[in-house]
DNA sequence: ACCTGAACACCGTTCAAGT
DNA sequence: ACCTGAACACCGTTCAAGT
C-alpha cells in the first residue's frame, strides 16, 4: 500500500491520435470488447479520465477507430489501373477484401459489427474509391446503373461471407465441422450427408468453394448483362 | 429508506423458460444491449443472482436467446411445397427472410450480430430445413452440389444485406441519404452523382432495388446451370 | 488548456446463508 | 433444491480541483 506513484504528465503528452493508436493496438492485441478506458489509459501511463478531454465518450473513440479501420482496409485494396480487364479486377478486389478481414479480426469487428456511425470523412474516402471502380466498369462497356448494381451485389455478398466467417471464429470452435457432422442423420438428411461425405462441402457456408462459386455466378451474370447492353 | 420489501419467492417460481422469455421481452422492448441480469430480474420480481441457478452465465442465457430467435425466424419462413416452382420458392424464401429480420431488430441482433455459438439444437433445426430445400431443388432438376451452392450463395447475400440494413438503422440516421448527398462532389464523383440524381440509387446499397437486382442475377445463374446440367 | 483522482451509478459473478 | 443479499472486481462518465 504505497502512495500513488504516477507523476503528473506534461501538458500535451497525449492527443487524439496517440489515444487512437493505443486503442487500436490494444484492440488488436486483445479483442475489441476488451478495449476499456482504463485499459487504454494504462497503456499510455495516464489517468483514465484524461481521455475524456480528447474524446467526448467511448462511443466517440470507437467511431474514430472504425474510421481508421476503414482506411486500413482500403489502403490494402487494389485500385483499378487503366487496361486491367474488368472481371480480373473485380475478382482481385473482392478476394483481397475477404482476405484482409479474415487476416485481421479487429477490422471486421470495427467495420462490420460494431458500427454505430461512420465518420463523414471515412464515408467520403469510400465513395471516392467506389466512384473509381464504377468509372472503370463504365469504361469497360457497362451502363452506369449496371456497374453500380454489380459492385453493390459483390460488396454485400462479400461482407456477408466475412461476417459469417467471423461469427464462426468467435465460437473459437476448431471442431465446428466435427460437431456439425454428428448432427447429420443420414436417414433424415440424405442430401446433406452425401454432400458432406462426397463433395466435402462445409456446412458453415464460408469455404473458399462457396465464395468462388458465388463470385463466378455473379460475375457471369454481369458479363451477360454487359453483352446485352452494348 | 425502508427495509427491503420483496418477500421471498416460492421455490419453482422461475425456471429457465420464464427467464428466457423475460429476457426476450426485455430485448424487444428496449435493445439487446440493455438486457442485463438486474433488468431481467426486476421484470420477474426476483433477485438478480437467482438467475444464476438456472443459467451458468449471461453468455449462456444469450446463447439460449439466439436459439429461440432462430426458431422464431424459421417458423415464419415458408416451407417448400410439392409442386412449387423452384425459382418462385427461393424468391419467396429470401424475401421473407429479409422482411423478418427487418421487422424485428432483436432477431438480427441475436442471430447475426451477437452470436458466440449456436446451441446444437438450433443448428439441428436449421440443417433439417435446409435439407428440405436442397431436396426440392434436386427434385426440380438441380445437381445436389449446385443446389447447395445456390442456397449458400443466396443465404450469404441475404444475410449480408440484412446486416448492412441493421447497421444503417443503428445509426438511427433518418437523414443518412441526405448526409451522403452532401458528400458527393459532382466534379470528382460524376458517375455517383448522376446515378443518385438520375436513377435514384441509394448509396447505402440496401435498397429493394439492390436486393432484387442481386436476387435476379443469382437466380438467373442458377437457372442456366440447371439447364446445362440436365 | 490539459491532466488528475474522488465519486457515482451501473455491470457480471461468487458465495455463504437462508428456507 | 432453489432463492437471497452482501461483496468483489470491473465499467463509463462527471466534476471539482490541480498546474
Amino acid at each position: 500500500m504505497s502512495a500513488p506513484v504516477r507523476t503528473r504528465r506534461p501538458r500535451g503528452s497525449i492527443d487524439p491520435d496517440i489515444i487512437l493508436h493505443a486503442a487500436l493496438d490494444l484492440a488488436r492485441a486483445t479483442d475489441v470488447d476488451s478495449v476499456s478506458m482504463p485499459a487504454i489509459a494504462e497503456r499510455l501511463g495516464v489517468g483514465a479520465t484524461s481521455i475524456y478531454w480528447h474524446y467526448r465518450s467511448k462511443d466517440d473513440l470507437l467511431r474514430a477507430m472504425s474510421g481508421a479501420a476503414i482506411h486500413l482496409v482500403w489502403d490494402r485494396l487494389p485500385e483499378p489501373e487503366a487496361g486491367t480487364p474488368w472481371r480480373a479486377y473485380l475478382e482481385r478486389h473482392f478476394r483481397a477484401m475477404r482476405a484482409i478481414y479474415r487476416d485481421d479480426d479487429m477490422l471486421a469487428d470495427l467495420v462490420l459489427f460494431r458500427i454505430r456511425s461512420y465518420s463523414l470523412d471515412a464515408t467520403h474516402v469510400l465513395f471516392q474509391r467506389i466512384e473509381g471502380i464504377v468509372a472503370m466498369l463504365v469504361a469497360s462497356g457497362f451502363r452506369p446503373i449496371t456497374a453500380w448494381h454489380a459492385y453493390s451485389t459483390l460488396s454485400t455478398f462479400t461482407r456477408g461471407i466475412i461476417v459469417a466467417e467471423r461469427s464462426q471464429r468467435l465460437n473459437h470452435s476448431p471442431a465446428v465441422d466435427e460437431r456439425h457432422r454428428r448432427l447429420l442423420v443420414p436417414q433424415t438428411m440424405p442430401h446433406l450427408t452425401a454432400l458432406l461425405d462426397g463433395e466435402g462441402i462445409a456446412l458453415a457456408m464460408v469455404s473458399d468453394d462457396d465464395f468462388e462459386w458465388a463470385l463466378a455466378r455473379i460475375l457471369d451474370g454481369c458479363a451477360r448483362l454487359r453483352e446485352s447492353e452494348r
